[in-house]
DNA sequence: TACCCGAACCAATTCTGCATTGGTTCGCTT
DNA sequence: AAGCGAACCAATGCAGAATTGGTTCGGGTA
């Protein structure tokens, strides 16, 4: 007869994950099974493994498992709670901080082929025909930018910015037939930007993108 | 009979487009059941599409279908999928680009009972008896410094850029009995930083962050 | 009485097979 | 030469079945 005390089963059950030899992580037998196997009630069973959950060996979730290690991290950036709590301003305010020094990284590690596509970008930008696709592009110009900053989590920070501002400036397309006029401040603004990253200056990348976003910002107050 | 040129497909879809009103992101039908009510062959309306694609008009992608408006951006807010993507390289360059701005901004924009906080925190940072202590405290100040920027999205991103970092440098939590030692490099910097924005003196802010967080870079190289 | 086992049930999740959809190729017709 | 129809492919969506941790209840056992 094996003895079935709440120690016991504990100690078969810290057995059987040595032997297992399970990678981080990984997965336990469903708790039938594993009861089965180790000869014990599904309840014993449960209870030493609310002992191991406790003291953070393993991990359970309805429908997934039990897991050796700490439950991972699950935390997404909600991006609504961001767009209830900000405003406008405040989103031009991070730009304003964020984007020059993404800028600035890009101007440091963009490849050739990077440069060409912002280049692409821009001349895009300027012959768009409507201002729905002129902000496309500036979108798309935007991006590019994070990207050529080859860092990964800054483009990821970059697109979570630019989410939050898709959703506050939400229904202020301009769809007008009409397009951009040939002198709009942006052309210019955007044109030292990318000359800038071309001549691996972050310094005046930096610069060129705040100027940018500054004059951004002061025609967003003046169109209210 | 139907002429069914390029040029008249095309003008009969975007009659479609236009007559269906369909919601910015919508669904059109399928291809084959649109070619069937265009009384088009599957490959004439396909050519058709691809130019409406070109124009941006429209996207399409395999098993899902074709939308109007433009293809949504892979928009990674999840944490875990940065975490995947990225290493702790990448996090000290975003750190190093993203915190010196906030501090910035926190210098200009830090309430009185927010600085005496930061010192507050500073000051417990440097009395901390154990390593893990002080590393809370000093995520504290720099969050307490995200705060002070009185900027919300700001703070978003600054919450979710450490959640990446704590999940990236997992299992580095140094839980020795050792303390910091009372010439830790960061004690000064701290103490520069905090100046800087009780002096509401943004440049000299971001400079002592930036100073700070590359003294953190090089000690991790040093460590490995 | 106190505890454990077995069974049944619940809700969250995963798995699986099938239908759908854009992309492609191949004869055939016009 | 170009469009049409058909077939096929791979990626996706979808619905239902199966799985899994969490819970409850009755019965047995010490």
């Amino acid at each position: 007869m094996i003895e079935n005390t709440d120690a016991a089963v504990l100690s078969r059950l810290r057995d059987f994950l040595a032997t297992a030899q399970l990678p981080d992580g990984g997965r336990l037998p469903p708790e039938r099974d594993l009861a089965e196997s180790l000869d014990v009630g599904r309840s014993a069973l449960r209870k030493a493994l609310a002992t191991l959950q406790a003291e953070g060996v393993v991990w359970r979730h309805v429908g997934k498992g039990t897991f050796t290690g700490e439950r991972p991290i699950d935390t997404v950036a909600d991006i609504n709670a961001m767009v209830h709590r900000t405003n406008p301003l405040e989103v031009m305010g991070a730009r304003i901080a964020f984007e020059p020094e993404v800028a600035r990284c890009a101007a440091l590690n963009a490849t050739p082929s990077q440069i060409a596509e912002l280049r692409s970008a821009m001349l895009k930008a300027q012959q768009a025909p409507t201002w729905r696709l002129y902000e496309q592009w500036d979108n798309r110009l935007h991006r590019l930018i994070g990207e050529a900053s080859q860092n990964s989590l800054l483009l990821g920070l970059l697109d979570t910015l630019n989410a939050v501002r898709r959703a506050v400036t939400w229904g202020r397309l301009r769809d007008t037939p009409v397009r951009p006029p040939p002198d709009h401040h942006s052309f210019e603004e955007h044109a030292r930007i990318v000359d800038a990253i071309a001549n691996r200056d972050g310094s005046a990348a930096a610069d060129a993108m705040r100027r940018h976003l500054r004059s951004v910002e002061g025609h967003m107050r003046d169109v209210r």
